[in-house]
DNA sequence: CAGCTGACAGATTTCAATATCTGTCAGCTG
DNA sequence: CAGCTGACAGATATTGAAATCTGTCAGCTG
């Protein structure tokens, strides 16, 4: 569009990646799309980025990591770890689940990285596992977890609310009574992690 | 192969569906194959399945309840609620894990027929709850469990174990440190469960 | 000479023609 | 006449040729 004349830089490739994804869809977005919007042929793209997995990735992680701060800000929170808990679940669940509402191109994008087991899936897999892990941990200290292997246990908490949190049940995540569905299972585990 | 001259019945069918499903897969089997198999016009099977997907439903169907059959068993014992229910979840892994290797192409099968919501996995699912439930509900009864509602309990349950039986995941049942995983979650939903 | 271009080879996708499949049904057969 | 056949219409899948895309790189440009 506004072939803007300033220097190409990775931080306006993947602006411009991200509006083509959005407009496209990870299935027909291609680099050359990605060139024409910003008015550079497709070789000095590549200059950037290696491949175009590449450039897919550090889209994609850029939008992950946009979430992993919103929870982070909860994770930290100087709370109760029983209520903070709860709160960062469910603030996991409502932040993808209005993505997956609110992005569907991107959303998608994402999607098909986690089927490629992308680098930067792991790292948000990681990441939020990790903040998961450091609220536990908190629990164990004041004394209303118990937990004998605290990283264990967050991945346990992390699986057992997949469901509500893994891009393969997006579609899922309109029906009635999910909200219900949720509620029963964090229930179930924070009994399950009070000391 | 050997066209057998008995009656065509819908059981016949069926055996032959199977074989022919775990020979093609469920992307490339016909109807004219199973007919040709069964040495008989591809009208016939017709007269029996009204429809192709009402055909691979019920093979699905036959092949789903022969599980639920072997846990049922397990669910019904006259045992520790505990104990029967770590068996019921640690049987119920199994036998897909079981199924996923021995039957590719047969669990291929039942992978589609969930993504379309066949009548099928939704009665298989239903099943399966129901058998959770009565285990619950007689752990509410001894006094070890506690749950307001057994039903909704027995659904957080099922659906937080979801990585451990639901064939989107059937990948990650191969991968190292599964059955770790398997047991923490488990353990921290039994122990929530408790009275 | 740093950064960009555009032509290129090989891989992948698209598209339209062709073949096969699903589901129906009039009529054949035992 | 109960049960099966096989021809058929419309839907879906396959195929192979043409178009497009990815990734590279020699050389142009400011």
């Amino acid at each position: 569009m506004a072939p803007t004349s300033e220097t190409l830089t990775a931080e306006r490739i993947l602006e411009a990646t991200e509006e083509v994804l959005r407009r496209h869809g990870p299935a027909k977005a291609t680099v050359v799309d990605v060139a024409r919007a910003l008015g550079v042929s497709h070789g000095s793209v590549y200059r950037h980025f290696r491949t175009k997995a590449a450039l897919r990735e550090a889209v994609t992680k850029r939008w992950l990591d946009r979430t992993s701060g919103e929870l982070s800000g909860i994770a930290a929170a100087d709370r109760d770890p029983e209520a903070r808990l709860r709160d960062w679940l469910t603030a996991l669940f409502a932040a993808k689940r209005r993505k997956a509402g609110d992005d569907p191109e991107l959303f998608a994008t994402y999607t098909v990285l986690t089927g490629e087991n992308g680098t930067a899936v792991s790292e948000h897999l990681a990441d939020l596992t990790a903040q998961l892990t450091r609220v536990i941990q908190a629990g164990v200290e004041t004394g209303s977890f118990t937990a004998a292997d605290p990283e264990a246990t967050a991945r346990a908490v992390f699986q057992a609310t997949a469901r509500f949190h893994d891009p393969g049940y997006a579609q899922e995540w309109r029906q009635e009574g999910v909200e219900a569905d949720f509620e029963a299972v964090v229930d179930l585990l924070v009994r399950g992690l009070r000391a």
